[in-house]
DNA sequence: GTACATTAAATGTAGGTACATATATTTGCA
DNA sequence: TGCAAATATATGTACCTACATTTAATGTAC
Protein backbone atom coordinates (compact mmCIF):
# COMPACT_ATOMS: atom_id res chain seq x y z
CA UNK A 1 0.00 0.00 0.00
CA UNK A 2 1.20 3.71 -1.02
CA UNK A 3 1.47 5.80 2.06
CA UNK A 4 1.11 9.46 1.40
CA UNK A 5 5.38 9.97 1.96
CA UNK A 6 5.45 7.42 -0.81
CA UNK A 7 2.92 9.03 -3.09
CA UNK A 8 4.63 12.24 -3.04
CA UNK A 9 8.12 11.48 -2.69
CA UNK A 10 8.73 12.73 0.81
CA UNK A 11 11.01 10.77 3.06
CA UNK A 12 10.00 12.52 6.76
CA UNK A 13 7.58 14.70 7.42
CA UNK A 14 7.93 17.46 10.27
CA UNK A 15 5.18 15.97 12.29
CA UNK A 16 2.51 13.94 12.43
CA UNK A 17 -0.14 16.89 11.55
CA UNK A 18 1.77 17.98 8.79
CA UNK A 19 1.72 14.58 7.42
CA UNK A 20 -1.78 14.67 7.67
CA UNK A 21 -2.56 17.83 6.77
CA UNK A 22 -1.17 17.12 3.26
CA UNK A 23 -2.69 13.84 3.21
CA UNK A 24 -6.14 15.67 3.00
CA UNK A 25 -4.56 17.68 0.50
CA UNK A 26 -3.71 14.66 -1.91
CA UNK A 27 -6.73 12.51 -1.21
CA UNK A 28 -9.25 15.52 -2.30
CA UNK A 29 -7.05 15.64 -5.21
CA UNK A 30 -7.20 11.91 -5.99
CA UNK A 31 -11.09 12.01 -5.46
CA UNK A 32 -11.03 14.76 -7.80
CA UNK A 33 -9.04 13.05 -10.50
CA UNK A 34 -10.91 10.14 -10.18
CA UNK A 35 -14.39 11.79 -10.52
CA UNK A 36 -12.89 13.67 -13.30
CA UNK A 37 -12.04 10.37 -15.01
CA UNK A 38 -15.45 8.90 -14.94
CA UNK A 39 -16.94 12.22 -16.40
CA UNK A 40 -14.46 13.10 -19.08
CA UNK A 41 -16.67 10.77 -21.63
CA UNK A 42 -19.38 12.81 -21.31
CA UNK A 43 -17.78 16.28 -21.21
CA UNK A 44 -18.60 17.31 -18.07
CA UNK A 45 -16.57 19.48 -15.93
CA UNK A 46 -16.22 18.49 -12.17
CA UNK A 47 -17.97 21.89 -11.29
CA UNK A 48 -20.40 21.43 -13.81
CA UNK A 49 -21.47 18.25 -12.52
CA UNK A 50 -21.85 19.78 -8.86
CA UNK A 51 -23.97 22.39 -10.28
CA UNK A 52 -26.33 19.92 -12.11
CA UNK A 53 -26.41 18.27 -8.84
CA UNK A 54 -27.17 20.95 -6.72
CA UNK A 55 -30.34 22.11 -9.30
CA UNK A 56 -31.38 18.30 -9.13
CA UNK A 57 -31.52 19.02 -5.08
CA UNK A 58 -33.19 21.88 -6.25
CA UNK A 59 -35.99 19.24 -6.82
CA UNK A 60 -37.45 21.84 -10.08
CA UNK A 61 -37.59 24.52 -7.60
CA UNK A 62 -35.50 27.56 -9.37
CA UNK A 63 -31.82 28.96 -7.51
CA UNK A 64 -30.45 31.90 -8.10
CA UNK A 65 -26.25 31.85 -9.22
CA UNK A 66 -25.49 33.22 -5.70
CA UNK A 67 -27.45 30.32 -4.48
CA UNK A 68 -25.11 28.36 -6.26
CA UNK A 69 -22.25 29.45 -5.18
CA UNK A 70 -23.29 29.26 -1.65
CA UNK A 71 -23.75 25.79 -2.27
CA UNK A 72 -20.86 24.80 -3.77
CA UNK A 73 -17.59 23.44 -2.43
CA UNK A 74 -15.12 25.79 -3.98
CA UNK A 75 -17.08 28.84 -3.09
CA UNK A 76 -14.68 31.09 -5.18
CA UNK A 77 -15.64 29.30 -8.39
CA UNK A 78 -17.69 31.58 -11.08
CA UNK A 79 -20.75 29.97 -11.33
CA UNK A 80 -21.93 32.65 -13.55
CA UNK A 81 -19.37 31.08 -16.38
CA UNK A 82 -20.34 27.53 -15.77
CA UNK A 83 -23.63 27.73 -16.44
CA UNK A 84 -23.34 29.13 -19.58
CA UNK A 85 -21.33 26.43 -20.43
CA UNK A 86 -24.21 24.15 -19.15
CA UNK A 87 -26.83 26.19 -20.88
CA UNK A 88 -24.86 26.15 -24.48
CA UNK A 89 -25.42 22.31 -24.09
CA UNK A 90 -29.11 22.91 -23.07
CA UNK A 91 -28.48 20.56 -19.92
CA UNK A 92 -29.89 24.14 -17.63
CA UNK A 93 -31.98 26.76 -18.40
CA UNK A 94 -31.57 30.42 -17.30
CA UNK A 95 -34.35 32.71 -16.29
CA UNK A 96 -34.88 36.35 -15.52
CA UNK A 97 -36.65 36.22 -12.05
CA UNK A 98 -40.04 38.12 -12.13
CA UNK A 99 -39.84 39.00 -8.69
CA UNK A 100 -36.19 40.77 -9.08
CA UNK A 101 -34.83 41.78 -12.11
CA UNK A 102 -31.12 41.10 -11.02
CA UNK A 103 -31.44 37.78 -10.17
CA UNK A 104 -31.37 35.09 -12.52
CA UNK A 105 -33.20 31.69 -11.87
CA UNK A 106 -31.59 28.58 -12.89
CA UNK A 107 -33.15 25.15 -13.38
CA UNK A 108 -32.11 21.63 -14.69
CA UNK A 109 -33.63 20.74 -18.43
CA UNK A 110 -34.80 17.12 -18.55
CA UNK A 111 -31.41 16.67 -20.77
CA UNK A 112 -29.87 17.52 -17.71
CA UNK A 113 -30.98 15.46 -15.30
CA UNK A 114 -30.94 12.74 -17.73
CA UNK A 115 -27.33 13.39 -18.02
CA UNK A 116 -27.03 13.74 -14.68
CA UNK A 117 -28.87 10.12 -13.91
CA UNK A 118 -26.15 8.64 -16.36
CA UNK A 119 -23.69 9.99 -14.81
CA UNK A 120 -24.30 9.46 -11.28
CA UNK A 121 -23.57 5.43 -12.66
CA UNK A 122 -20.19 6.26 -13.23
CA UNK A 123 -18.77 8.36 -11.07
CA UNK A 124 -17.37 6.41 -7.69
CA UNK A 125 -19.77 7.39 -4.78
CA UNK A 126 -17.74 8.37 -1.17
CA UNK A 127 -19.75 5.22 0.16
CA UNK A 128 -18.23 2.83 -2.63
CA UNK A 129 -14.43 3.84 -2.12
CA UNK A 130 -14.93 4.46 1.61
CA UNK A 131 -17.34 2.14 3.32
CA UNK A 132 -14.81 -1.41 2.99
CA UNK A 133 -11.95 0.69 4.72
CA UNK A 134 -13.94 2.22 7.75
CA UNK A 135 -17.00 2.00 9.49
CA UNK A 136 -19.49 4.16 9.46
CA UNK A 137 -18.74 5.47 13.41
CA UNK A 138 -15.70 6.12 12.28
CA UNK A 139 -16.63 8.03 9.22
CA UNK A 140 -18.85 9.94 11.70
CA UNK A 141 -16.40 10.83 14.00
CA UNK A 142 -13.27 12.00 11.44
CA UNK A 143 -16.15 14.02 9.81
CA UNK A 144 -16.57 15.68 13.48
CA UNK A 145 -13.10 16.17 13.37
CA UNK A 146 -12.76 18.02 10.61
CA UNK A 147 -15.36 20.26 11.39
CA UNK A 148 -13.42 20.96 14.61
CA UNK A 149 -10.34 21.78 12.31
CA UNK A 150 -11.90 23.88 10.51
CA UNK A 151 -13.48 25.89 13.14
CA UNK A 152 -10.42 26.59 15.72
CA UNK A 153 -10.13 30.21 16.50
CA UNK B 1 -19.56 25.76 15.27
CA UNK B 2 -20.20 25.15 11.45
CA UNK B 3 -20.49 21.78 9.81
CA UNK B 4 -20.25 20.54 6.84
CA UNK B 5 -23.80 20.84 5.99
CA UNK B 6 -24.04 24.28 7.63
CA UNK B 7 -20.81 25.41 5.41
CA UNK B 8 -22.39 24.22 2.36
CA UNK B 9 -26.28 24.79 3.00
CA UNK B 10 -27.07 21.20 2.43
CA UNK B 11 -29.27 19.73 5.11
CA UNK B 12 -28.92 16.02 4.46
CA UNK B 13 -26.43 13.91 3.09
CA UNK B 14 -27.26 10.22 1.45
CA UNK B 15 -25.29 8.54 4.11
CA UNK B 16 -21.96 9.68 6.18
CA UNK B 17 -19.78 8.16 3.99
CA UNK B 18 -20.95 10.66 1.30
CA UNK B 19 -20.98 13.83 4.09
CA UNK B 20 -16.99 12.58 5.34
CA UNK B 21 -15.86 12.85 1.26
CA UNK B 22 -17.44 16.33 0.66
CA UNK B 23 -15.89 17.24 4.43
CA UNK B 24 -12.35 16.54 2.49
CA UNK B 25 -13.05 18.26 -0.20
CA UNK B 26 -14.25 20.91 1.80
CA UNK B 27 -11.38 21.12 4.14
CA UNK B 28 -9.24 20.61 1.67
CA UNK B 29 -10.41 23.92 -0.52
CA UNK B 30 -10.84 25.52 3.20
CA UNK B 31 -6.97 24.82 3.86
CA UNK B 32 -6.21 26.46 -0.08
CA UNK B 33 -8.14 29.33 0.72
CA UNK B 34 -5.71 29.72 4.27
CA UNK B 35 -2.68 29.27 2.63
CA UNK B 36 -3.52 31.71 -0.66
CA UNK B 37 -5.05 34.43 1.44
CA UNK B 38 -1.22 34.59 3.60
CA UNK B 39 0.63 34.19 0.41
CA UNK B 40 -1.01 37.19 -1.75
CA UNK B 41 0.78 39.46 -0.37
CA UNK B 42 4.04 38.81 -1.76
CA UNK B 43 2.39 37.87 -5.08
CA UNK B 44 2.86 33.57 -4.74
CA UNK B 45 0.48 31.30 -5.69
CA UNK B 46 -0.07 27.97 -4.06
CA UNK B 47 1.79 25.51 -6.44
CA UNK B 48 4.41 28.48 -6.64
CA UNK B 49 4.77 27.98 -3.01
CA UNK B 50 4.91 24.26 -2.83
CA UNK B 51 7.59 24.12 -5.98
CA UNK B 52 9.61 26.54 -3.79
CA UNK B 53 9.34 24.47 -0.71
CA UNK B 54 9.82 21.13 -2.94
CA UNK B 55 13.33 23.10 -3.89
CA UNK B 56 14.37 23.62 0.02
CA UNK B 57 13.27 20.26 0.65
CA UNK B 58 16.78 19.09 -1.91
CA UNK B 59 19.12 21.16 0.03
CA UNK B 60 20.51 22.85 -3.12
CA UNK B 61 20.76 19.68 -5.13
CA UNK B 62 18.69 20.71 -8.73
CA UNK B 63 16.11 18.40 -9.48
CA UNK B 64 14.39 18.25 -13.24
CA UNK B 65 10.85 19.54 -13.99
CA UNK B 66 9.69 15.84 -14.26
CA UNK B 67 10.69 15.71 -10.51
CA UNK B 68 9.14 18.42 -9.40
CA UNK B 69 6.22 16.73 -11.47
CA UNK B 70 6.14 13.61 -9.04
CA UNK B 71 6.78 15.71 -5.43
CA UNK B 72 4.05 17.80 -6.28
CA UNK B 73 0.18 17.26 -4.65
CA UNK B 74 -1.32 18.08 -7.59
CA UNK B 75 0.40 15.62 -10.23
CA UNK B 76 -1.54 16.92 -13.22
CA UNK B 77 -0.35 20.43 -12.47
CA UNK B 78 2.41 21.67 -15.17
CA UNK B 79 5.64 22.42 -13.62
CA UNK B 80 7.11 23.75 -16.79
CA UNK B 81 4.94 26.94 -16.58
CA UNK B 82 5.60 27.28 -12.64
CA UNK B 83 8.88 27.38 -13.10
CA UNK B 84 8.65 30.06 -15.57
CA UNK B 85 6.82 32.22 -13.37
CA UNK B 86 9.42 31.78 -10.68
CA UNK B 87 12.06 31.93 -13.03
CA UNK B 88 11.07 35.69 -14.24
CA UNK B 89 11.06 36.77 -10.22
CA UNK B 90 14.53 35.34 -10.43
CA UNK B 91 13.34 33.37 -7.27
CA UNK B 92 14.76 30.10 -9.00
CA UNK B 93 17.21 29.17 -12.08
CA UNK B 94 16.95 26.55 -14.81
CA UNK B 95 20.03 25.32 -16.46
CA UNK B 96 19.87 22.55 -19.21
CA UNK B 97 21.25 19.45 -17.45
CA UNK B 98 24.70 18.48 -19.07
CA UNK B 99 24.61 14.67 -18.18
CA UNK B 100 21.25 14.97 -20.20
CA UNK B 101 20.25 17.59 -22.43
CA UNK B 102 17.03 16.95 -22.28
CA UNK B 103 16.67 17.48 -18.83
CA UNK B 104 16.44 20.82 -17.03
CA UNK B 105 17.99 21.66 -13.42
CA UNK B 106 16.05 23.74 -11.38
CA UNK B 107 17.39 25.68 -8.07
CA UNK B 108 16.18 28.10 -5.59
CA UNK B 109 17.89 31.04 -6.01
CA UNK B 110 19.42 33.08 -2.75
CA UNK B 111 16.36 35.93 -3.38
CA UNK B 112 13.76 32.66 -3.40
CA UNK B 113 15.14 31.23 -0.15
CA UNK B 114 14.77 34.49 1.67
CA UNK B 115 11.30 34.93 0.35
CA UNK B 116 10.16 31.37 1.58
CA UNK B 117 11.93 31.99 4.71
CA UNK B 118 9.35 34.81 4.89
CA UNK B 119 5.98 33.51 3.28
CA UNK B 120 6.96 29.90 6.28
CA UNK B 121 6.04 32.87 8.91
CA UNK B 122 2.87 33.86 7.46
CA UNK B 123 1.59 30.42 6.49
CA UNK B 124 -0.24 28.88 9.17
CA UNK B 125 1.17 25.69 9.39
CA UNK B 126 -0.98 22.28 9.73
CA UNK B 127 0.43 21.68 13.51
CA UNK B 128 -1.00 25.14 14.30
CA UNK B 129 -4.23 24.45 13.09
CA UNK B 130 -4.74 21.05 14.16
CA UNK B 131 -2.87 20.35 17.08
CA UNK B 132 -5.22 21.54 19.80
CA UNK B 133 -8.21 19.54 17.74
CA UNK B 134 -6.74 15.95 17.76
CA UNK B 135 -4.08 14.08 19.45
CA UNK B 136 -1.11 13.15 17.80
CA UNK B 137 -1.96 9.44 17.91
CA UNK B 138 -5.50 10.49 16.25
CA UNK B 139 -3.71 11.97 13.16
CA UNK B 140 -1.20 9.22 12.77
CA UNK B 141 -4.76 7.04 12.77
CA UNK B 142 -6.49 9.64 10.71
CA UNK B 143 -3.52 9.54 7.92
CA UNK B 144 -3.80 5.88 7.86
CA UNK B 145 -6.96 5.90 7.40
CA UNK B 146 -6.67 8.37 4.06
CA UNK B 147 -3.99 5.95 2.94
CA UNK B 148 -6.05 3.17 2.85
CA UNK B 149 -8.90 4.31 1.63
CA UNK B 150 -6.59 5.72 -1.56
CA UNK B 151 -5.24 1.97 -2.04
CA UNK B 152 -8.38 0.27 -1.85
CA UNK B 153 -9.23 -1.76 -5.09
C1' DG C 1 -38.47 61.84 -7.00
C1' DT C 2 -33.51 62.27 -7.43
C1' DA C 3 -28.96 60.75 -5.73
C1' DC C 4 -26.27 57.39 -3.74
C1' DA C 5 -25.29 53.03 -1.85
C1' DT C 6 -26.20 48.16 -2.31
C1' DT C 7 -26.97 43.96 -4.61
C1' DA C 8 -26.94 40.26 -8.53
C1' DA C 9 -24.90 38.89 -12.33
C1' DA C 10 -21.67 39.30 -16.05
C1' DT C 11 -17.14 40.29 -17.81
C1' DG C 12 -11.99 41.12 -18.10
C1' DT C 13 -7.50 39.33 -16.83
C1' DA C 14 -3.81 36.63 -14.84
C1' DG C 15 -2.45 32.35 -13.32
C1' DG C 16 -3.62 27.24 -13.12
C1' DT C 17 -5.21 22.56 -14.50
C1' DA C 18 -6.10 18.90 -18.02
C1' DC C 19 -4.75 17.15 -21.94
C1' DA C 20 -2.97 16.88 -26.63
C1' DT C 21 0.78 17.93 -29.43
C1' DA C 22 5.44 19.62 -30.71
C1' DT C 23 10.50 19.76 -30.24
C1' DA C 24 14.83 18.19 -28.91
C1' DT C 25 17.65 14.63 -27.08
C1' DT C 26 18.79 10.09 -25.80
C1' DT C 27 18.28 5.09 -26.00
C1' DG C 28 17.99 0.76 -28.09
C1' DC C 29 18.17 -2.30 -31.64
C1' DA C 30 18.63 -3.99 -36.47
C1' DT D 1 25.97 3.48 -38.09
C1' DG D 2 21.25 4.60 -38.83
C1' DC D 3 16.70 5.12 -37.38
C1' DA D 4 12.59 4.32 -34.75
C1' DA D 5 10.95 4.44 -30.00
C1' DA D 6 11.20 6.55 -25.72
C1' DT D 7 12.00 10.46 -22.78
C1' DA D 8 12.18 15.52 -20.99
C1' DT D 9 10.43 19.67 -21.57
C1' DA D 10 7.80 23.17 -23.77
C1' DT D 11 3.66 24.89 -25.96
C1' DG D 12 -1.32 25.35 -27.54
C1' DT D 13 -6.16 25.24 -26.11
C1' DA D 14 -10.25 24.88 -23.32
C1' DC D 15 -11.98 25.36 -18.96
C1' DC D 16 -11.26 26.83 -14.27
C1' DT D 17 -10.22 29.88 -10.15
C1' DA D 18 -9.15 34.39 -7.99
C1' DC D 19 -10.12 38.82 -8.05
C1' DA D 20 -11.24 43.43 -9.85
C1' DT D 21 -14.42 45.93 -12.50
C1' DT D 22 -18.73 46.79 -15.01
C1' DT D 23 -23.68 46.84 -15.80
C1' DA D 24 -28.22 46.76 -14.42
C1' DA D 25 -31.77 46.72 -10.90
C1' DT D 26 -33.20 47.60 -6.31
C1' DG D 27 -33.22 49.91 -1.79
C1' DT D 28 -32.81 54.03 0.92
C1' DA D 29 -32.03 58.71 2.47
C1' DC D 30 -33.00 63.19 1.64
Amino acid sequence: MKSIGEEILQTEFSDVYQKLGINILFTAAWFGEKSRLALKDHDISLPQYNILRILRGQKGQPISVAGLCERMIDKSSNASRIVDKLETRKLVLRKVCDKDRRQVDVVVTEKGAALLEDLDKKVPSFRTIMSEQLSSQDAEAMSFVLDQIRNQI
